[in-house]
DNA sequence: AATTAGAGTAACAAGAAAAGTTGCATGAAA
DNA sequence: TTTCATGCAACTTTTCTTGTTACTCTAATT
């Protein structure tokens, strides 16, 4: 089953941008999570019309975080990528009169819409600087072996710090 | 987004097959939820293999309940259907060496697991027949006004029941 | 025995949704 | 004014589910 994955992309750019001092292109966030440019700028239409990130054109130009990690939670994120269906079991509408079907919808509704409490609240109480830190606790552990590169290469790649 | 909606129609298929006296054949639950007898099948071979319905072949064959509605739970339908993922929501493995994405995907994992928990929990506490007799009330409060046809219609084209 | 009615199953077609792609317009900096 | 970037629309590709067809096997009825 194909599951939306743009809530575990996102994330993941968001924190490196957050990483980087300039401007990040699209280009440059596509390679990083191994896509096309496009599907970024689509991505991240819903994070600018909320505020959390911000675009500008032309040279220099790029996507910058519009806030703080501390100030984003994964709700934020979440919300801001239209992301209305969070569970794959549906109901199905077969036969609408049907007070069977109904009585069926009725229960599942409840236990879905409970459950769907529970994970936005989680997400609610994530900001992504908790992750954030957690990758820094990851990396420091790693010590000084920072020949297997335990982060997107393209992090890299800025123009002060061209790599190959 | 397409949902899976299995859990959903089965559940209403089985409470209608509780309520007759003989095997309902794939063709009459087909015409229930106005699809094809073969994806009632394919769907009833997951309920079969855990013993929730059983079927005949060849004349007066089809479909029965195995047990009585009061000793099925929606987890054993949910998980009879071998409807593993529950969320809509997937996490990405575009750069697996990286760190960040890691942590992203440990804080996600442990947010929808707790959601999935929940959700499991409350499908093993519901039976099928607490959503039966949920229907009889609803039908019950109807009156005699039957003639809004407040089930499948299907429901009644029993052989010692002809409509029309 | 022949017929009819059903499940079981494999192979194929249709549909839908997300992801990816291309091309072009627009705007900003060099 | 050229280059580099987003913005956007249209199209293609991919992948998954659902639906469909055709056939086999089995059991009851006639």
């Amino acid at each position: 089953m194909r599951r939306d994955s743009r809530l575990s992309r996102s994330l993941h750019l968001l924190i490196h941008m957050d990483r980087f001092p300039d401007p990040v292109t699209s280009d440059h966030l596509a390679k990083m999570v191994a896509t096309n440019p496009v599907v970024i700028r689509r991505m991240m239409q819903g994070l600018k019309k909320t505020g959390l990130v911000s675009s500008g054109k032309g040279h220099g130009g790029g996507w910058v975080l519009a806030k703080p990690l501390a100030e984003i939670t994964l709700l934020d994120v979440h919300e801001a990528l239209g992301a209305t269906v969070v569970f794959n079991i549906g109901l199905a509408d077969d036969n609408p009169q049907c007070l069977v079907e109904r009585a069926v919808r009725e229960k599942l509704t409840q236990a879905m819409s409970e459950a769907e409490g529970v994970l936005l609240q989680s997400f609610a109480s994530i900001r992504l600087s908790d992750i954030a830190s957690d990758f820094e606790t990851q990396l420091a552990a790693l010590g000084s072996d920072q020949n297997r590169l335990p982060i997107c290469i393209p992090e890299r790649a800025s123009k002060a710090d061209q790599v190959d």
